[in-house]
RNA sequence: GACCCCAUCGUCUAGUCGGUCAGGACACCGGAUUUUCAUUUCGGCAACACGGGUUCAAGUCCCGUUGGGGUCACCA
């Protein structure tokens, strides 16, 4: 039987990178096994969930170039694979439980569950349903109710981890969990049974946060006479301090990161290598990793969120890809930013500052006074204090003028400047770095000869000739 | 609190069945290269949580302690 393994968020918020590192470690697996990878939208929570969500992690996704073999929009044998969509499917189960007697009707209100668990607190004891309708027998008649498991109050249930090996859980530590809710909807540890079986789902590959939902799943598989698929629970991400991935440590969402200016390639490079490892492998691609990808790599202890090497490995890729990849990625920031970019050469300008920027974010910053007008040209004061006295402004219109003629290349420009020092018995640096503020408005920025041949000669020259004008 | 999981440099990790200087990467520090900044490159700092065992030999196996994390919903 070959591998078939799936990823089911619940579209009740933007993706998680938790949940990206999830999808992406199912989706290789599957890919160096011939797999089968199946994407299953979990909204039985009608509350949380919206349509946009869903879109939002389609788009994500795809974004990652994490594709799926069935789900959404790709359909499959199993459609459909929205779980709002299977009522019919799930109550079929819901009836042979309560027939069989593995599961019950309860009538206890939300009130007294709340008494109950108020109570339990308060004593200290484990929170848990009672039991109190368990033996009553109530029949479908009995007004409104959920539908609960009747679980064993001895014994014990054993996980047996493809990480972690064999974990046991007393049964007497699992309380009556509920099915089916008193509006009819299943609940998740339900659904997400009926699913995986329904789907042939082989091996189950999440995070830890469900190893002990793991026990409860099992008992409904038994209950309902299943044969449960391999579990597997991966390692958490953890913020930088050790606690739970929140906001206060930055982005926590896919969406967030590209905002940030980081490639997919890199993301999904960055969330392969935490928690995973070949040798020394650091820098690769998808493809790369699926080639020796296996469950082996995979660590079991959590591994803290470093943005730091994030961004060491964003810049590889920035390096690494066609300059016209990267330019591509580019163009929504600088438009973000308003720049007018109709028409320009993009990939030029990746190519001069790819090795000064970390994020695609720190690239639209650096290159923005390619696009601007000369005075809206954000100019460092005490750079141009520094290198833009009344000597250096001659000395600038000077190199204006012997440019005049030069033919407007890198190559070209580099040996004329370089003509322009010998005659005048100066260092490059005293030329070159004038004639970057007055170009850029900064003392830092790309290589002289490319950002006069990005600008262009026109404003080339004109800045050359007129650095003050840019001055607020 | 109860149940469960985890434990190699600050961080991500390598370390096949126990046996050579515990290796790589990020970050940090220093040198070289360089028209600025950066890139690149060379070098440096830095870890087997603790305590018991088992063994000729333990980062590697066992137990305990400590620490961290997860879960205890008519959420998923």
């Amino acid at each position: 039987m070959s591998l078939r393994v799936r990823f089911a968020p619940s579209p009740t918020g933007n993706l998680h990178i938790g949940g990206a590192r999830t999808a992406l470690f199912n989706h290789m697996l599957a890919r160096r096994q011939g797999g089968t990878f199946i994407l299953r939208i979990e909204d039985t929570d009608t509350g949380r969930s919206t349509p946009e969500y869903e879109a939002v992690i389609l788009r994500e996704l795809r974004w990652l170039d994490i594709s799926w073999d069935e789900g959404p929009e790709v359909g499959g044998p199993h459609a459909p694979y929205r779980q709002s969509e299977r009522a019919g499917i799930y109550a079929a189960y819901t009836q042979k439980l309560l027939e069989g007697g593995m599961a019950y009707r309860c009538t206890c209100t939300v009130e007294r569950l709340d008494a109950l668990r108020a109570g339990q607190e308060a004593a200290k004891q484990k929170p848990g349903y009672d039991g109190h309708c368990r033996d009553q027998n109530l029949g479908a008649d009995c007004g409104p109710h959920v539908v609960r498991l009747r679980v064993p109050d001895q014994g014990e249930t054993v996980v047996d981890d493809y990480f972690k090996g064999p974990v046991s859980f007393a049964n007497a530590e699992l309380d009556d969990m509920i099915l089916v809710r008193t509006d009819g909807v299943p609940t998740y540890n339900f659904v997400v049974v009926v699913d995986d079986a329904h789907m042939g789902i082989t091996h189950v590959l999440r995070g830890d946060e469900h190893l002990n939902n793991t026990p409860k799943q099992l008992l409904i598989y038994a209950a309902l006479g299943l044969n449960p698929p391999r579990f597997g629970h991966m390692p958490l991400i953890l913020g930088p301090d050790g606690s739970k991935l929140s906001k206060r440590h930055g982005a926590t969402s896919v969406a967030g990161y590209r905002e940030m200016g980081i490639l997919p390639e890199a993301l999904i490079n960055y969330l392969t290598r935490l928690g995973w490892a070949h040798g020394d492998m650091e820098i690769f691609t998808k493809a790369e990793a699926v080639e020796v990808f296996s469950l082996e790599g995979v660590g079991k202890s959590p591994g803290k969120w470093d943005m730091d090497k994030l961004l060491w490995v964003n810049a590889q890729w920035m390096k690494r890809l066609a300059p016209e990849r990267v330019a591509e990625a580019l163009r929504p920031h600088l438009l973000a930013r308003g720049l007018q970019v109709e028409g320009r050469d993009l990939t030029a300008v990746v190519l001069a500052l790819r090795e000064r920027a970390r994020t695609l974010v720190e690239l639209a910053d650096g290159a923005a006074f390619f696009f601007q007008a000369d005075q809206d040209v954000k100019r460092d004061e005490e750079a141009a204090k520094a290198f833009l006295g009344p000597d250096n402004v001659a000395m600038l219109a000077a190199l204006a003028d012997h440019l005049e003629g030069v033919d407007w290349t890198d190559a070209a420009l580099e040996t004329s400047v370089n003509q322009f020092c010998t005659a005048h018995g100066l260092k490059l640096g005293k030329v070159a770095q004038p004639a970057r503020v007055a170009t850029c408005g900064q003392k830092v920025g790309p290589g002289l000869f490319q950002t006069l041949t990005i600008l262009g000669k026109e404003t080339a020259l004109r800045r050359l000739r007129a650095p003050a004008k840019n001055s607020a």
